[in-house]
DNA sequence: CCAAAAGTGTTTCTATTACACCCATGT
DNA sequence: ACATGGGTGTAATAGAAACACTTTTGG
């Protein structure tokens, strides 16, 4: 097979970024480690790491979650390309930017120090190395949207969760309030909650039934018109 | 500086697929082209390319657009990273896919046999080389969700248009008929388009009124709430 | 008994849907 | 005169938004 048309082509590094997200409580925050190497060392900087030549890029993204924080089966989602020649000052690295919601209460805080990881308010981002701030902003910009018809929220919350927590997770992912009401009425008139007897009661004297998602009741729905907010 | 770690990295072909996009008056359609070397050449594939190492991947995209259909400042978008090992069968490629929308009357049609390019309803597309398929099928996806929020239904049609042509734009794009005198009202109602005192004469006895995209006007917008279906 | 958060309905308004007839013109 | 596609309004329904009081219980 004639495959010359391939050979003269250059070649260049292929690296993902990970904009990993977390929730805490009343504000999104994001997963940032100390870079451990050259250029920028010691600088802000999202996880990431460099895509094997016999790996697919889906699995490089999963894999350096897992190296950097111990995490895996994340949800993870393919963000965007950032392919720009001047994007990393130390030559051409195309970076395919990743982003992971995880449950911010199971991840390992040993593995924080480890890496020098530590979480930011999403408002409360330092500056960050290369064009990782874009990412963050542009991770923003699609978790907004995505979560409004998609039942990805849930990732960031523990498996039984109160309504009131679901409610300020969502008014962190938009950060704007949203009225009690409305969104119990909404969000329990989708039929994928289950209520549980039980009943958080860290938060509030009176304590709040705790409810788990419930992925079957949602897997036979349509997912088309589905809408969360 | 030391940047040992990235010198220590494989480095992989990268390329770009576009899918493009143009509208039939009744239907949805995309360019194909007859791939021009090996493997699978002959077939039917996407318009592709490698990215070059000093060359901006956006810009790969635009300046294989430019290639193979003659085009400039075309509405692109990038859409997603297609990295797994296998996908290519002659080695590893990595291609970033773009979209494109073009208004199908002013391609030249001597590119097209040039390279043997040809359109196809999108129901009726070929088989298709590689995850070409998969490509095709994602920018469908996204070009419908897309075209509900964002003026970009304009740039597959002539700068003046009637609003049985946009309409029928959106039912090609959608798959799904819709109401003439809601979508008129609604489309009215956003306050962007222009009346023309001319008619088209062609496709009616009656003739229908000219209309014409006002950007200034929709730049003057909020466009986060705005919805075009 | 009081502070703090949970839970719960109704009304208003806005947006979406469904639906049918007349108009203008070229042949 | 008639066939063809263009243009137009109203009523019914569904969804979104606004809004305030009662409940529970630990201290």
């Amino acid at each position: 097979m004639d495959i010359s048309k391939y050979k003269s082509q250059e070649r260049l590094l292929l690296a993902v970024d990970c904009i990993i997200f977390g929730f805490g409580g009343k504000q999104m925050k994001a997963l940032l480690i100390k870079r451990g190497f050259q250029p920028e060392k010691g600088k802000w900087s999202l996880m990431g790491g460099f895509v094997n030549k016999n790996e697919n890029v889906d699995a490089a993204a999963a894999r350096i979650l897992r190296q950097l924080t111990g995490l895996k089966d994340i949800y993870m989602e393919q963000l965007h390309c950032f392919g720009d020649t001047k994007r990393d000052s130390a030559g051409r690295v195309v970076s395919i930017a990743y982003f992971a919601l995880i449950n911010i209460a199971e991840y390992n805080e040993q593995l924080t120090s480890d890496h020098e990881a530590r979480w930011f308010p999403l408002d409360k981002i330092p500056t960050l190395i290369f064009d990782h701030k874009q990412m963050v902003q542009k991770a923003k910009e699609r978790l907004q949207q995505k979560v409004a018809n998609h039942p990805i929220g849930f990732e960031l919350l523990p498996v039984k969760f109160t309504l009131p927590q679901l409610q300020s997770l969502y008014e962190g992912i938009y950060e704007s309030p949203l009225d009690k009401r409305n969104f119990t009425r909404k969000i329990l008139s989708l039929n994928i909650l289950k209520k549980l007897a039980e009943k958080e009661k860290e938060s509030s004297r009176k304590g709040a039934f705790y409810y788990v998602f419930d992925r079957d009741k949602y897997g036979k729905l349509n997912h088309d018109g589905i809408k969360f907010l």
